[in-house]
DNA sequence: CTTAGCACTCAAACACCACGAGTGCTAAAT
DNA sequence: ATTTAGCACTCGTGGTGTTTGAGTGCTAAG
């Protein structure tokens, strides 16, 4: 593979990013850094199409890049610039002032994306999944009706009502409370599944009967804290780009929820994805440039920007990884069992 | 007017809804139960025109009816036909069992609005609001960490994490519960302003400092109750239809908790606003058809339909009317301090 | 190996035309 | 006095042909 034909083929990419047109021989001649005529550019591009890495959208059209070129521009070619200081204080405006709670801050961050981007902006935060339970509460609240409540080792926390057949008279109470706090303090809420609510059915059951509603309760509680929930920001943004499929953006926005996982999965650093690449992800020509943020060295969330696969990298992917460092030094730097913001 | 002028702009709103194309006076006059002929339906359309109940897309153009000419139509001219009782049968089976939770059930007519119609089905409970406090929870979880549980009338559960200045010994703890149930039992969380928080403050402060994050917190829960939420079904449907602005379609799903008021400012019984009427509703083209459903005999939410304005008025409305009757007398015959469903 | 030149291709833009649905108006019919 | 038939007119739509120009591949010269 030539060094000159990478140079191209960037260029191409450049171009294309920023024109929206298939760009021809004689547009990436004119460039200041290319010092080889159109000719040549013609046949670098022939062999660039041979390779597989632009294709033409017609006969007699410039090129345009394909996935893979996507791909090798992203990976190798491109070359990031450093965020001015000027930027960098500006974002940090943006994500306000120390006291905002966490999920604040996030959100934040995602407004501030989606009005630089011009792209939506996408959060998740993993904590959840992973976290434990801390503390469970049950309250009486009326005739057979008890509130529970699960605190988490990352700070959320949930309730729930639940009915019982019967009222529960203190001493029973009580039991249930130290039995609950014996059993449960600890334990992943991943780790508390439908096996581990008939084991304590089965557990409580000979002592008193039908308190299988409040375990059941805790489960579904422990159930709805492994769902994360993913939030989109200007989301609206994607029906302008016009090689998107509008049906396909808004299919996304409302089931939004079925697409955490390609968030989630995803190593440190920043990540770009291809809509067509992945099986799951539902917008055709999108990509996705997420980015893990971290709370206490622990992975805490993500947080990127869906556009179409035409965005400015250079420019994006330089703002995503500012902000990601940024709430992890926020994050990090509080006290790390720190829990004021959320609640369910 | 003329009755006959009244007949003809009905039959120009039945076809323009059922075709969407502009409609001619050869139409009209072919349909049976219209005896006169074209010209003479050409001279009244004219004089519908001027009137400002139809309107020319361009001179050589059938005619289509004006918000006016819509307006005129649903109120007075329309005749609805009623369900059949195969119908009914097929939304109860829509609506699912006896045991389905409240919300579950709203969740399901909605459902089965955007699958009947083919369009949005939103929703809004506007119980909340109205509702009164009646248990409120604080619960030490952590160093100078407590959560607060604000229980309402109606079965709506909100928890927030409040974060204090010292720790609160047993005592103080118990003279702050004490207090709030003293206070605010029976207190209509509408009522629970800044001008209350500023006054409680000053109550508490003079038998121990700050204790106000505590009182914020429960403000500040009782402030989320008083939004309620609006969901929105099948959202996608409404792209599909052109005459409805997509870019304000996704902010419109976006943004939805705005347009709250707008569902929940209707009397009883059926409603149809059009988009661009309504100063703050923001798609244009839209018509929203809405009733609400009781509990109790106090109104406790709204069901309904946002379409594009030629939406089949004739169709929806009886279904939106069935299932708002049906919602609330299920509602209304279970136990009506039923919390069972909601949690926050 | 690079470059200039040239013939070729093809989508997009434009102009043109025929069609037809629909109108308004007038004059005859009821 | 109202309704109807007839007719000339309007104007958007859709099809066809033409032009234009950007871009290509190829060839031959540097």
């Amino acid at each position: 593979m030539d060094d000159r034909k990478l140079k191209i083929l960037a260029a191409v990419v450049d171009e294309y990013i920023r024109t929206g047109e298939p760009v021809g021989s004689k547009a990436i001649s004119k460039l200041e850094h290319i010092k080889v005529s159109a000719a040549t550019i013609r046949n670098d591009m022939a062999a660039l199409e041979q390779m597989g890495y632009l294709e033409q959208p017609h006969t007699s059209a410039g090129r345009v890049p394909t996935f893979m070129g996507y791909r090798l521009y992203i990976d190798e070619l491109m070359t990031l610039p450093e965020l001015s200081d000027d930027e960098k204080q500006r974002l940090d405006a943006m994500l306000g002032g120390d006291d905002v709670t966490e999920e604040l801050l996030v959100q934040n961050a995602a407004a501030a994306l989606t009005e630089i981007t011009h792209c939506a902006a996408v959060t998740v935060n993993t904590a959840p999944k992973f976290s434990v339970i801390s503390k469970v509460e049950v309250i009486p609240t009326g005739k057979r009706l008890y509130v529970i409540l699960l605190i988490t080792s990352s700070g959320n926390i949930k309730n729930k009502a639940c009915r019982l057949e019967f009222d529960l008279n203190h001493e029973q109470l009580e039991f249930f409370r130290h039995y609950i706090e014996e059993n449960l303090n600890g334990v992943s809420v991943s780790e508390l599944s439908d096996e581990m609510f008939d084991k304590m059915v089965a557990a409580l059951s000979t002592y008193m009967v039908s308190l299988s509603p409040l375990v059941k309760g805790i489960c579904e509680l422990s159930e709805d804290l492994r769902h994360q929930e993913l939030t989109v920001r200007g989301g609206e943004k994607l029906l302008s780009c016009d090689d998107l499929d509008k049906m396909e953006v808004v299919r996304f926005i409302e089931h939004k929820n079925e697409f955490t996982d390609l968030l989630e999965d995803a190593f440190s650093g920043i990540q770009v994805k291809f809509g067509s690449e992945t099986g799951s992800f539902a917008i055709g020509n999108s990509s996705l440039i997420v980015s893990k943020y971290k709370k206490g060295g622990r992975e805490a969330g993500s947080l990127g920007v869906i556009g179409p696969m035409r965005v400015d990298y250079k420019k994006i992917i330089p703002y995503v990884d500012y902000l990601t460092q940024r709430i992890s030094s926020i994050m990090s730097g509080s006290d790390d069992y720190d829990t004021d913001e959320k609640n369910s």
